[in-house]
DNA sequence: AAAGTTTCCAACCGCACTTAT
DNA sequence: GATAAGTGCGGTTGGAAACTT
C-alpha cells in the first residue's frame, strides 16, 4: 500500500519563501512551537504544506543556524566525518553545531567533493583513485593502508550507529525504569571493565578542544560548566554516549561491528559501543576477548605492535583532554600545514595575493595529510604516558615493523580525536 | 552589453522509520 | 499485526547569481 500524501497538494504554494510567509511561520513558533506540522500550516495562516513549514524552520528559520563560509576547521571536519560516515549529512550536522545536514551536503557537493576529485581522491570512498597523484604514495603503500582503514572505519562506524540505535531506544527505556527504581545502575549489563576515561568535568575543555569558533557557541547555548551534559536552549536532545568495548561474543552481537586482522596475525578487537546518559564518550567498555573465535590469547593485554583499542583510546584521550590549549595552537597550523607540524609554512604572509592559490593548495595538502597521513601529528604521545597497563609503548616511527601499529594509532587518533571534539550533544557520540 | 555557461543553494521529492490507532 | 499518520533523511532539481566569452 502506498504511503498518503504528505498534504493535498492542490492550492498549495511551493517554490521560494516570501518574507511574509517567513515572518508568519516564525511568529506561529516562538509563540505556540511547531506541534503538529502537518496542522502547522492552516493554524499559521500558510498555504504550505507541513513539511514545506518544516524544513524552511530546520534549514533557514531557526534561530541557532549559523550562516555564511565555512572555517577550515569545519572543512575538516567534514571531511572526517564523510569519510566516517558516508552521506550520513545529519549524523555529520550534529558535529557541525548550527550547521544544517542540508547546508552541509550542499557545501560538500559543490565545494569539497570537487576539491578532493581535483586532489586525485575518490570522494566517495575516500581512496586515492591513482596513487601516483597522491601525496605519500611513494610511501611504501602506506596512504593504501590509510585508505583500508578509512574504509574499514566507515564500516565501523556504519554498524555502530545502528548499535546506538537500538542503543538510544535501550537508554529511554532505562531511564524511565530509573524513574521507579532510581538505584539501578545504567551501566552496559555485560560483564565490562569500565575504563574512566574522563570525568564530567572534562566536559567543557573537551568542547573548548573543539574549536576555538565552537567554544562560545558550547558555553552560550548549553549553560554548561562542569557536569554538564545537559542541553540548554531548550534542545533536548537526548545523546546517550557510545562507549567502546571489546565483545566476549562478536558472532552474535548485534552491536559488533567487525574486526580486523592485522599483520601479526592479532585481531583488533571488538567494538561495542553501549549507551550512556552524557554528551561524551566517557568510558571505553572492555570485555574480555573471546578465545573461541580467534586463535589470539593475548589480545586484551597491551600488544607487541598492535595497540588494542582500548590502548589508543587512552593514549588518545590523555592526550588530547590533558592538553587543551596545545591543541588550539595546533588547529592553527593544522590550517596551513595539516597535521604535519614539520611542514614550515609561511604564515602570517597574507599580503600577497598572487600566494592565495599556494595557500590553497596548501590547505588541500592539509587535507590530503588528514585523510592520507594521519600519521606524523603530534598529538598522540605514543610513549607510555597513556598506557593504563604500566607497558611502554615507545615507537620508533622509522621502524618498518611498527608502521601497521604506527598507522592504526594515528588513524584511530585522528577518529577518536575527533569524537573527542564533538559536542557534548551529539546523539551520536 | 549581451549571451552563454557555471556555480550555488533553497526547496522539493520520495523513501524509510517510528509512533499512534 | 495491520494500517495510517508524522517525521527525518538523503538525493535531486530549478532558478538566481556569478562568471566567462
Amino acid at each position: 500500500m502506498g504511503r498518503s500524501p504528505c498534504c493535498d497538494k492542490v492550492g498549495l504554494k511551493k517554490g521560494p519563501w516570501t518574507p511574509e510567509e517567513d515572518q508568519k511561520l516564525l511568529a506561529y513558533i516562538e509563540e505556540h512551537g511547531h506541534g503538529s506540522w502537518r496542522a502547522l500550516p492552516a493554524k499559521a495562516g500558510l498555504e504550505r504544506c507541513g513539511k514545506s513549514c518544516r524544513l524552511r524552520w530546520t534549514n533557514y528559520l531557526r534561530p541557532d543556524i549559523k550562516r555564511g563560509k565555512f572555517s577550515l576547521q569545519e572543512e575538516q571536519t567534514i571531511i572526517q566525518l564523510h569519510a566516517l560516515l558516508g552521506n550520513r549529512w545529519s549524523a555529520i550536522a550534529t558535529h557541525l553545531p548550527k550547521r544544517t545536514d542540508n547546508e552541509i551536503k550542499n557545501y560538500w557537493n559543490t565545494h569539497l567533493k570537487k576539491r578532493l576529485t581535483k586532489m586525485g581522491i575518490d570522494p566517495v570512498t575516500h581512496k586515492p583513485k591513482n596513487d601516483a597523484l597522491v601525496p605519500g604514495s611513494g610511501d611504501g603503500g602506506h596512504s593504501n593502508k590509510a585508505a583500508a582503514n578509512l574504509s574499514h572505519m566507515a564500516q565501523w562506524e556504519s554498524a555502530r550507529l545502528e548499535a546506538e540505535a537500538r542503543l538510544v531506544r535501550e537508554s529511554k527505556l532505562r531511564s524511565q525504569h530509573q524513574q521507579h527504581f532510581p538505584s539501578t545502575s545504567s551501566s552496559s549489563s555485560s560483564a565490562q571493565v569500565i575504563i574512566r576515561l574522563v570525568n564530567e568535568s572534562s566536559i567543557s575543555t573537551t568542547n573548548k578542544d573543539w574549536n576555538n569558533n565552537n567554544a562560545d557557541w558550547f558555553l552560550r547555548s548549553n549553560n554548561v560548566s562542569n557536569g554538564g551534559g545537559i542541553m540548554g536552549n531548550g534542545e533536548e536532545l537526548e545523546s546517550p554516549t557510545s562507549t567502546l568495548s571489546f565483545s566476549e561474543n562478536n558472532a552474535s552481537d548485534p552491536a559488533i561491528i567487525g574486526e580486523n586482522s592485522n599483520n601479526n596475525g592479532g585481531v583488533v578487537p571488538m567494538i561495542e559501543f553501549v549507551g550512556a546518559n552524557s554528551g561524551i564518550i566517557r568510558s571505553i567498555n572492555v570485555k574480555e576477548e573471546g578465545s573461541e573465535d580467534h586463535d589470539n590469547s593475548s589480545s586484551m593485554g597491551p600488544f607487541n605492535n598492535n595497540p588494542s583499542l582500548h590502548e589508543l583510546a587512552m593514549m588518545t584521550m590523555e592526550s588530547t583532554w590533558g592538553s587543551s590549549s596545545h591543541n588550539n595552537h595546533e588547529d592553527e597550523s593544522l590550517r596551513t600545514s595539516g597535521s604535519n607540524g614539520a611542514h614550515v609554512n609561511n604564515v602570517g604572509n597574507d599580503d600577497n595575493n598572487a600566494e592565495e592559490e599556494e595557500e590553497k593548495e596548501e590547505e588541500e595538502l592539509g587535507f590530503t595529510n588528514l585523510l592520507l597521513n594521519t600519521s606524523n601529528n603530534n598529538e598522540v604521545s605514543l610513549s607510555s604516558e597513556g598506557g593504563d597497563g604500566g607497558e611502554s609503548h615507545h615507537h620508533n616511527n622509522n621502524n618498518e615493523n611498527c608502521d601497521s601499529s604506527y598507522e592504526d594509532k594515528n588513524y584511530w587518533n585522528s577518529i577518536l580525536h575527533l569524537v573527542n571534539s564533538s559536542p557534548s550533544h551529539s546523539p551520536i557520540f
